[in-house]
DNA sequence: TCCGGACTCAGGGTTACACCCGATGGACCC
DNA sequence: GGGTCCATCGGGTGTAACCCTGAGTCCGGA
């Protein structure tokens, strides 16, 4: 069943199925590359890359259910093969540092695509970490080199929770979809209103917002 | 040159690639449908709808340049044959009503574009208005009727209490800061969110967000 | 090897909210 | 002068959220 080329097996996970189908149109002209999945959250991405264990994952990071850190911490545990390139429209440093620290070796720009999705595609095939924007491969070493700069910021789970409870869902829902207890997402939820100094769930939403875990 | 069943000429506007691909690549598969330009920012639309002359064009609304309510306006005026659907991230009421004023016939949220997309440009095809999401031609034709009705969804003391609570006040201060009782703020609050069909706190937040009741 | 942090879960109590029912008074409008 | 909408207030009930404390496992760094 192997053909002789090796192929490059790509997933796709993001919310907007048109931007779906216009990465599928620019990468399946692409010879000896292929899309094994697409999904259109965060939580069945993770699924879809286990499943069928694809070279390059593209991972939009505002994803729903689960964003696109956490879904790339996910993979990349499992699946150290998998490279994952995220996909985004916004340009944040301190996103990158968590990107970069969850595992990603990716960063493209939705407003780059057409000129450099094909690049970096084939060069997360090999191994090598590709970059847009004000992203580059120095902030990478740099970042590597010093590594805890990151402050007080949330926690992957912490930053879960919060991201659920933004989109409207109840500690109790939450606590289904992460597979956790009630108890554990309040713990979850107190700490992080704790350190980003929220008093009201709206504060936590507006927190959500200002870091792009969810859209307004 | 022309053949006899009339072709449906298609123009394109989203600042991402991406999305124009996926658009080009849903629409150049229907019979008879042509992409007649693609433009990304607001300004190449207009001058690009003033060239190819299209039945029907789809905007982005978050344009460079020029906004999609601006372009909206420019091509309804030049060329009242070109029928406007506005593509777009988000569902914001009082986005919709401008969009309306300005000249726009359709309505199509990204996340609902591979169901609706080819239903929605035959509709704007035949001149008759689309829709996805909480706006119907019921909007469109009370809207048209009587300006003002449906000027905003939310009665002033519904907007009111939803913006305290989107600021993070509870129910009893929102009752104390406007000096009525808790019964009443409860009142509103449940009013406003069956009106802008939230199912919980956070959906409300993020309206007030949307609509700019409050700073993220 | 010890220590701290992250993640997990639990009990028990108080408060706030959601949802159901109801009502009154006033303004506007045909 | 009777709809219609808005704003106001109330009772009752159940659920969810919030607050505090404690405590176990696991992992990586000093």
């Amino acid at each position: 069943m192997t053909r002789s080329p090796p192929m490059t097996r790509i997933l796709i996970a993001d919310d907007h199925d048109v931007v779906r189908s216009g990465l599928h149109a620019i990468l399946s002209s692409q010879p000896g590359w292929e899309i094994v999945g697409e999904a259109e959250d965060g939580k069945r991405a993770v699924e879809l890359a286990a499943e069928t264990q694809p070279n390059v994952a593209i991972l939009d990071y505002q994803l729903p259910i689960m964003n696109g850190i956490d879904a790339t911490r996910e993979i990349r545990a499992f699946h150290p093969d998998t490279e994952v390139l995220i996909f985004t429209m916004h340009e944040s440093e301190p996103l990158v540092r968590e990107l970069l620290e969850a595992g990603a070796r990716g960063y493209l720009l939705k407003s780059d695509a057409r000129r450099f999705l094909i690049a970096a595609v084939e060069a997360l095939a090999r191994h090598q970490p590709f970059f847009t924007g004000r992203v580059s491969e120095a902030l990478l070493s740099a970042f590597l080199a010093n590594a805890h700069t990151t402050g007080d910021l949330l926690t992957h789970r912490e930053r879960g929770v919060v991201q659920l409870i933004a989109e409207g869902r109840t500690n109790k829902e939450a606590a289904q979809l992460l597979g956790i207890n009630l108890k554990t997402v309040e713990t979850h939820r107190a700490a992080a209103m704790r350190k980003i100094k929220a008093t009201s769930s709206a504060d936590l939403v507006r927190y959500a917002i200002r870091n792009k875990l969810v859209e307004p």
